[in-house]
DNA sequence: TTGTAAGCGTTATCAC
DNA sequence: GTGATAACGCTTACAA
């Protein structure tokens, strides 16, 4: 497989007649005399010399990789997230590792303590619970850390964060301008960030068109799945016949198609639909899916810009920005067929 | 941030008494005197201490991380082999590096080329067109690499492959078994791998169901996309009125079923459709899409198991792997609604 | 401008 | 079993 061993930074000194430091200096771009500079050039060339990852960290101290912890690599949120990260940190010249923590604590604050191993220059994270530990994790960590979602107020921490409770409310109330008033909300667990502040803005929604609150119009699905969607749309079903469900993102939405059709139930024209996240798989349901843009891929396109910002800068003070979610209105509610 | 600078194996040591020659191998699990094993590990609590990568590296030559290289990580099939390598990866305790090469044959050599840099294990990669120079630079790379696809005959590579030419060519019969007799082809770019095997497919099912091979019912799209698939059935549909159209890949499926309702066909009755890839999408399109799973997910797991292997044996001869196409039947052609 | 030499934090090879 | 000590391949003062 691979012949003889790589050719060091010594190599190509040895070949080009100078010293490992010239050499160093001529591969690292600084100001060296220009025959020097052909020489090293030439040598390095000629023997094929690659720089050696691990020793040029162990000096350095950088280590040009940058990782993005996220709860679940197959949900299309993050996918998308993924590819926006990874081209602002290739445009600044790393490497991108990926680690799917299954939304799992322990997980996480694993991975943030693992940091000290310094294998990676900075840390993306997205969190659905941000707990305590989280907060004293991030402030401390080895590495500057950018977190996507809802850190508690004060922690010192660069934060990009979507505005899901709007996004909500805005779902809502395009449900009752379509005439709909018997609205069902399905949620993921509520004691996740993205939970508890979609509730929140469905309940906000409700009072603001003067809907009764109703509970038994809420159903919360063991996760934010297909699967659980389904689940939860067909026990909602056995009890409520609404004329319009809030799903608290896609995936729940897709899930809700389809045991709304297991029912014979035809979407729009007896139940509405709206999801939440406004992920590919939206525009090639059918009907076509209304649903909220929370800017997933905006938003991880700025964590990565203050990444590589706060790795050039590590004492400026932590940044904090909100990207507003947009309705996208298809045929599920609202759009003609 | 950071407080200090983090405690080396030398502060270990000194704290417990001990060379750090002894602090290494007690950290390292090789057998020490019970007494100075139980001093160190106390120390290294104590002071929370965490190994260096980079110096790890260096020394050992190990990095403990593998990279996946892919065409595009919005494809949802690759998706899912990126969550079948992370757990075998992750069990085998490595990091994962990710990295999307846009399908771009220079950009997945210039990949190839930079793993000199030896910031990795190894290597899995899965390139749409493999090249000549693909072959050499896999050959000569200077970490394990295991391919994803298909090198050429006699290409020394431990290799996992699907074999699309005979899912295609099943797809095809299925649809002749349900009655379909002009039946339609939605290719990818014929110059990659898969478009070929599977235009191979078609043509021999054609052959094998009698069906007179008629290249107006072939048409290519740009790339394996849902748009590509939307456009490519618009010209099709110019041109012909096919009862049933088999395409390459599940997303140029799904552009199919947009450009099929814009022009008021219904599926299947008019048109029968099968995919391939058996994404999770396949599932959740009205009517849910019949594909050929490729064992994508198996697929990714084997090539990981094969690189673990490979990087414990780096001499062992090449093996070749393949797995088997699967008929999903689902709604779109085959199954009751 | 260039060369010498001192590390960066580990692991591995020796003697003891 | 344990402790010096020499690498690993590179960057960077500092001296020349």
């Amino acid at each position: 497989m691979q012949e003889a061993s790589s050719p060091t930074l010594a190599t190509v000194a040895k070949l080009a007649n100078v010293s490992v430091a010239s050499a160093s200096r001529v591969l690292n771009g600084i100001k060296t005399n220009p025959e020097t500079l052909q020489r090293v050039r030439e040598a390095a060339e000629a023997v094929g010399y690659v720089p050696n990852a691990a020793a040029r960290t162990l000096r350095s101290r950088r280590t040009r990789q940058i990782a993005f912890a996220m709860p679940d690599v197959s949900n299309p949120v993050y996918t998308e997230m993924v590819g926006s990260i990874a081209r602002v940190v290739r445009a600044s010249g790393s490497r991108l590792i990926l680690h799917s923590t299954d939304g799992d604590v322990g997980d996480e604050l694993a991975f943030l303590a693992d940091l000290r191993q310094r294998y990676v220059d900075g840390l993306i994270i997205v969190s659905l619970e941000f707990t305590d530990a989280h907060a004293t994790a991030v402030e401390n960590a080895a590495v500057p850390v950018v977190v996507i979602g809802r850190p508690e107020k004060g922690v010192k921490v660069d934060t990009v964060r979507a505005n899901s409770r709007r996004g909500a409310a805005d779902a809502v109330r395009h449900l009752h301008a379509n005439g709909r008033r018997e609205i069902a909300f399905v949620n993921g667990p509520e004691r996740t960030a993205p939970g508890s502040a979609r509730k929140l803005g469905y309940l906000e929604a409700l009072r603001a068109c003067k809907l009764e609150r109703d509970d038994e119009l809420v159903e919360v699905a063991s996760d934010f799945t297909i699967d659980g969607g389904r689940d939860a749309v067909a026990r909602l079903l056995e009890r409520r016949a609404p004329d319009a469900i809030f799903c608290a993102n896609d995936l729940l939405a897709l899930g809700a198609l389809s045991a709304l059709r297991a029912a014979g139930r035809t979407v729009p024209e007896d139940v509405a639909l709206v999801g939440m996240d406004n992920t590919t798989l939206s525009a090639v349901t059918w009907p076509p899916l209304t649903t909220v843009d929370l800017g997933s891929g905006e938003r991880a396109r700025l964590a990565a810009e203050l990444l590589v910002a706060r790795i050039e800068h590590p004492n400026r003070r932590p940044r904090l920005i909100g990207v507003d979610p947009k309705l996208v209105v298809r045929e599920s509610c609202g759009a003609a067929a």
